[in-house]
DNA sequence: CGAAATCAAATTGCGCGCAATTTATATCGG
DNA sequence: CCGATATAAATTGCGCGCAATTTGATTTCG
């Protein structure tokens, strides 16, 4: 007798509602920024290396054009980016940021702070749970298309 | 010196994309059901218990019924519940699975072991990992408001 | 060189998630 | 009993995420 899954035994379902709890906890720290929380990961990208094309930012944040050409056109409006097509190749749109999007990085610095408060996790937990979830995230990327095969 | 907060640091990077990762892996598995993935999710909560109330299925998966109006709408279109008006509160609408929502459950009872494969993971870790997610879910959802507060 | 294949962004369409508001029903207090 | 308050869904508006397609530039190869 195959019994339904349950609801409380799916680790995809713990992932899903605690994702949306951090989008929850954040939203209030970074709505005084002018920033949704897809937007704080893209300038944390460029913080990290500015003059980025989509195509790389991409890369880093798993996301398509079809999600980061809106977004970054919004960061664009707000003023803290700005998007030139690429001189050697004008297939790519490369990201800089302006005076005012490095600027926000002070304004940004005390947010993993307070969100390690409020969750109340040892930066040693926070670390360990981190490495797990980015390695299972890999494993599944990999499995990708191999999911989905009968077992007989 | 206040550097910026890096990406590689973050566990709600870590969870971001794991959960984006898991999403896209449960796709090609749902996807011959005929269900999204937030509607698997609320299948899983009907076939524990047939006929709640929209509230309480929100309660469950932390959902409001700006999301799970539409969804609910869908799952009705597409003949796996019933949503009817309750007889002694009619303010709220009670749902019901169809012959052929409840027979649904056969079918997506491999998704689960499926997926566990795809990760690769152990049973336990599984569990652990679960039980973390859960937990600081509720710290954060707990700090709520709390959180935002200046610290000067 | 020039057509075909490849590639980077942009666009389109759809389903969430959630804040804010609206509608309709139920309950409470005077 | 009736108006005020509270509650459950529904609605509206906006920003993702992603599949699929389109547009325009570049590379490949005959």
């Amino acid at each position: 007798m195959t019994s339904a899954p349950k609801l409380s035994d799916q680790l995809c379902f713990a992932a899903y509602s605690f994702t949306h709890a951090l989008n929850r906890a954040y939203r209030p720290l970074l709505e005084p920024l002018g920033l949704t929380y897809p937007q704080y990961l893209v300038m944390l990208v460029l913080w990290e290396a500015d003059g980025q094309t989509v195509k790389e930012i991409g890369e880093r944040l798993k996301l398509d054009s079809g999600t980061l050409t809106p977004l970054l056109k919004r960061l664009e409006a707000g003023g803290y980016v700005m998007r030139r097509r690429g001189k050697e190749d004008e297939r790519q749109v490369i990201v800089h940021l302006t005076d005012e999007g490095r600027a926000l990085s002070e304004k940004a610095a005390g947010i993993p702070v307070e969100l390690g408060c409020a969750m109340g996790a040892e930066l040693g937990e926070i670390a360990e749970l981190r490495e797990r979830l980015l390695s299972l995230r890999d494993r599944l990327s990999e499995a990708g298309c191999a999911v989905g095969e009968p077992e007989e």
